[in-house]
DNA sequence: TTAGATCGTATGCATATGCTTACTATTACG
DNA sequence: CGTAATAGTAAGCATATGCATACGATCTAA
């Protein structure tokens, strides 16, 4: 079977959902590094900021001004680890945690839409296999 | 299943192909957007650089500088079109077309590589899905 | 206690990206 | 013929990225 490279194919896939994805925040204002930051902490077993920048694959410094935002916002809080002071134990708010939801939500709809294009046992070993790979 | 979003997922897996392609290509002196292109004139059916930048999502002006390089070493051939004369026909050297070849081999060997984390049942179900949405 | 490591923060640099404008040569159309 | 459109080229701009450095506050370990 000719195909394309992974890498190629992976790449026209990622930008293909980014665009799928920018509308989605932007209707909440919310930009991809900050939906990005809401996630990793809706995981929960992220607590500081280095465990967040080393989770989510981003640069500590770069993720200053988005926590920044966020704090502002009213999305995330940020205290002082009483048990070590050179810490800010990160934290989603109610209201950080809503906006994660609907965002989430709205992007799942839109990624099953995509994946309709598939038949259904693909869908499965597809989602399986990204699962495996990433 | 709770998982991560699609775009997360394949972003992930995007820098990680890219990780994987990086050493190859730097040992063959052939940078991203060079293998792109490469790739994109090995195709055949692409002949001018407008339709080129097209089809592989380049901006043409970016693609300009990258063209100058692989023609000064000998890897693609830039004649004018004598039916019109504003357009430079691209074609790949023996040279060229040689290159691609041994860097498309290496990168296809490690893909390989990659997927046998799946059971090869996932594996075509994941190139097949691949193809489908990319 | 002292030296070294860590966390958050600020700042800068080199590079990459997407976009826009402008210009020339050339072709296509009214 | 003359105007509009196109191909390639050059240059600039705003933004994003990865990377490095520096610094104060604080913790850890010898």
């Amino acid at each position: 079977m000719a195909r394309d490279d992974l890498g190629a194919m992976v790449a026209r896939l990622g930008r293909r959902l980014l665009a799928m994805e920018q509308p989605i925040l932007a209707r909440h204002g919310v930009s991809m590094w900050a939906y990005v930051v809401l996630n990793g902490l809706a995981g929960g077993s992220v607590r500081t900021q280095a465990a967040l920048a080393a989770r989510i694959g981003a640069d500590k410094t770069r993720l200053i001004p988005v926590l920044d935002d966020l704090q502002e916002r009213g999305l995330i809080e940020r205290e002082p680890d009483p048990a070590d002071r050179r810490v800010r134990l990160l934290a989603l708010t109610d209201s950080g945690r809503e906006v994660h939801r609907v965002v989430r939500d709205e992007i799942r709809t839109a990624e099953e839409a995509l994946l309709e294009g598939l038949a259904p046992a693909d869908r499965e070993a597809f989602v399986r296999a990204l699962v495996t790979l990433s």
